[in-house]
Order: structure tokens, then C-alpha cells, then sequence
DNA sequence: ATCTTGACCTAAT
DNA sequence: CATTAGGCCAAGA
């Protein structure tokens, strides 16, 4: 058994694969999932770290604030962007339009923290 | 082993 | 409004 990543990237990951087509939640919003609400610059962590990993739409994850925070980490200057859009989230300078409409909580949608 | 940085969040000043 | 500080955990130098 190899255990390269911590469980709690771990479950970071298995979050995100979660969200939905066309939504998006925030790093604070995982972390609090998961059972660290200060842990949330862990969950931008794990997503760096996600580049080498499929199945993670990490464009999916942007700060409390519905802002692009990582756009710069992916390739291009907006490619981030482009992904939201093509799920039919609009976005302008850097920050989604009606962010709490496309906003997916796991901690409704998914059932309480378990492993 | 220590120190710094990091795709964050909240609260205080 | 801008800035600071505290908190969390991991990776790189």
C-alpha cells in the first residue's frame, strides 16, 4: 500500500470530483467538510498538487468570494475561465457572475462528513 | 532539523 | 476602506 498523499487530500479530491456539472464551491467550503474550517489553504494545497491527477476539476474550486484566485495556476492566462464558461458559468474580471446560484455546498448536497 | 511560502478564511484594528 | 494577525497543514530550500 502506498500512501502518497495525507487523507486529507484524499478527501479534498474525492469532494471535488463530487461537484456537479456547471457548479462550483470554495476552498473553506471543502475544508469545513471535511472537519478543518481553518484548513482551507489546504484544499488550494491539494489543488496545486492535483495538476498531475485527472478527474479533478479544480477549476471548479474558487475562494468564498466566487474569485479566480488560481486562474493564474492554470495554463494560458484564462484558461480557468474558459472551463466555467463552457459549463455555462458566466464570469467577469476574474469573479462569477451569481455566485450563489452556480454555488455547490457539500456540506447540503453530499451527507455529513464520512470516510 | 528550521524557516518560508502557499490556488484561504475570519476577526480585529 | 486597508492592513495585520492567527489558524491550519504540507512542500521546498
Amino acid at each position: 500500500m502506498k500512501k502518497v498523499e495525507r487523507n486529507f487530500f484524499e478527501d479534498v479530491y474525492k469532494i471535488v470530483k463530487k461537484i456537479p456539472f456547471g457548479r462550483v464551491t470554495s476552498y473553506g467550503s471543502i475544508a469545513k467538510y471535511i472537519g478543518s474550517p481553518q484548513s482551507s489553504r489546504m484544499v488550494g494545497w491539494a489543488m496545486n498538487a492535483s495538476h498531475k491527477i485527472q478527474d479533478i476539476p479544480a477549476h471548479r474550486v474558487v475562494n468564498k468570494a466566487g474569485l479566480l484566485s488560481g486562474k493564474h495556476h492554470f495554463e494560458g492566462t484564462n484558461l480557468m475561465q474558459q472551463l466555467l464558461e463552457s459549463e455555462g458559468i458566466e464570469i467577469n474580471k476574474n469573479q462569477i457572475v451569481d455566485f450563489s446560484s452556480v454555488f455547490w455546498n457539500p456540506s447540503i448536497d453530499l451527507p455529513p462528513f464520512k470516510n
